[in-house]
RNA sequence: GUGACUGUAGCUCAGUUGGUUAGAGCGCCGGACUGUGAAUCCGGAGGUCGCGGGUUCAACCCCCGUCAGUCACCCCA
């Protein structure tokens, strides 16, 4: 049909839907400063090099799913595929570390070469935070609270589901201790966990192949194999935790996908997602800064999918119910038009965040008070040749249906602030209309 | 990247074993109601049947390719 359509895996955003993006934007933006996290913005681009030594030259991402290019002076650059190493470079790049620990969010689109479905894009946009500097329990707790009080906020009741992965030092053990475990039985893996032991025996942890699962049963279990360090890191996040009142379950199978992590990592599931089910997830790097070759730095923070968390917001909000808000100003005939559009304009002026809207057509008033009221505007503002003669509007109430007829002066502004008196003085709403928000 | 399914009006979908002017509901526009939003009734606009080839007297329907979406896998937000 198209010839021209948007990109396999891009999605266009245009009303209503944007409408509902933004608000979840100001809402995730407010909690992560509420938290004391401050934005930051990089570029949508990187030297693909930071990728490559940031997230793991053996991982998916880099492996087939980053967006590389050639530009014009030779060099190698990608999209961003995730942020959190551009956040490091760029906290490297402008010493941000030189007065002590730093608190940062980020909210923007990410690239990764994927094959589409729902909830799986080739540019997403993820919100989250990356807090640099405190080696401690506690900031592990402050990023999961940080993302369990988004997920709240929006009513949605969820628990996060958490593991410790170990440090430099317990890991090799533990990566050993599987092998060891599962290579006698090597031909009873699904072919994909007989590729993972080679290169990656955690990966065979999440494994959904039903011939893996009996022996995923006895399988080895990170948390006993931890040595004492990081023993006592994982329960001091779980007792921070429970202080807090954040609900989390244990998971010994949260791998991750990124080599980065170390110790803490969790991930907020949702039902509602079908296999994508990942809402958000995150985890501890304190080897990141140092391997991108800053300071040894600790750090923890998370990435929220916002495509993912629109998806369950627009389940269950499909019949939430909408507030009336707005003056729909109505024209009838070319010369109440005329008067009008300068009203309008004083409208705006003066109207602060209420919706001034016109429709510059000339339809009859029935077809523009059906427009205004499925526009869900709260008032209409009405001039016809009578009112232009006799100097008036007529104010109607499109909730309570109740009409004034009010004296327009002829100085615009002066009329306008009389108009929104009107409208300020009006009764809280008493109906709600609902409306699908999807 | 692997496997499977789907693609008909703005939206949700019908469309019989291929048969000539492709339908419905909702939405949109107009009218009944000469300046007031619901409901009802009447009328109207809107479709290169994703795109390109092929088979056939004839293709929305069958075949091939392609693009896009969906589901699962790999993996992941």
């Amino acid at each position: 049909m198209n010839k021209l359509a948007a990109p396999r895996g891009t999605a266009d955003l245009y009303p209503p839907e944007s409408a509902a993006w933004q608000a979840l934007e100001s809402d995730v933006r407010a909690i992560a400063h509420r938290f004391g996290y401050g934005e930051i913005r990089t570029p949508a681009f990187e030297s693909t090099d930071l990728f490559v030594r940031g997230v793991g030259e053996a991982t998916d991402i880099v492996e087939k799913e980053m967006y590389t290019f050639t530009d014009k002076g030779g060099r190698s650059l990608t999209l961003r595929p995730e942020w959190t190493a551009p956040v490091v470079r760029a906290v490297l790049e402008h010493n941000l570390l030189a007065s002590g620990p730093l608190r940062l969010y980020y909210l923007g689109p990410i690239f990764r070469y994927e094959r589409p479905q729902a909830g799986r894009l080739r540019q997403a946009h993820q919100f989250g935070v990356e807090c640099f500097g405190f080696a401690g329990a506690e900031a592990d707790v402050e990023a999961i609270a940080l993302a369990y009080e988004v997920l709240r906020t929006h009513g949605l009741s969820v628990e996060v589901s958490l593991n410790s992965i170990g440090d430099e030092c317990c890991r090799p053990r533990y990566r050993q201790a599987l092998y060891d475990y599962f290579a006698p039985q090597r031909a009873a893996l699904s072919l994909d966990s007989q590729r993972r032991l080679e290169r990656n025996p955690l990966r065979i942890l999440d494994s959904k192949a039903p011939e893996d699962q009996a022996l995923l049963e006895a399988a080895p279990s990170t948390v006993e194999l931890l040595c004492a360090e990081c023993a006592g890191h994982f329960a001091r996040v779980r007792a921070l935790l429970d202080s807090i009142g954040v609900p989390y379950r244990l998971d010994a199978r949260i791998v991750r996908g990124l080599d980065y992590y170390t110790r803490t990592v969790f991930e907020f599931i949702s039902d509602d997602l079908g296999a994508l089910a990942t809402v958000c997830a995150g985890g501890r790097y304190d080897g990141l800064v140092a391997s991108l070759g800053g300071p040894p730095t600790p750090g923890v923070g998370f990435a929220m999918g916002i495509e993912r968390l629109m998806m369950i917001l627009a389940k269950r909000d499909l019949e939430r119910a909408c507030a009336r808000s707005g003056i729909a100003v109505m024209a009838l005939g070319d010369g109440a038009r005329e008067r009008l559009v300068p009203l309008v304009a004083a409208l705006r002026r003066n109207s602060g965040p209420v919706p001034v809207t016109i429709d510059y057509g000339a339809a009859k008033v029935a077809a523009q008070f059906r427009k205004a009221d499925r526009a869900n505007a709260r008032a209409a503002l009405i001039v016809g040749d009578d009112e232009l003669a006799a100097g008036n509007a007529v104010l109607r109430d499109l909730a309570t249906r109740a009409q004034d007829t009010i004296p327009l002066e002829p100085d615009d502004d002066a009329a306008a602030v009389r108009v929104l008196r009107w409208y300020a003085a009006l009764p809280p709403q008493p109906a709600m209309r609902s409306q699908a928000a999807s």
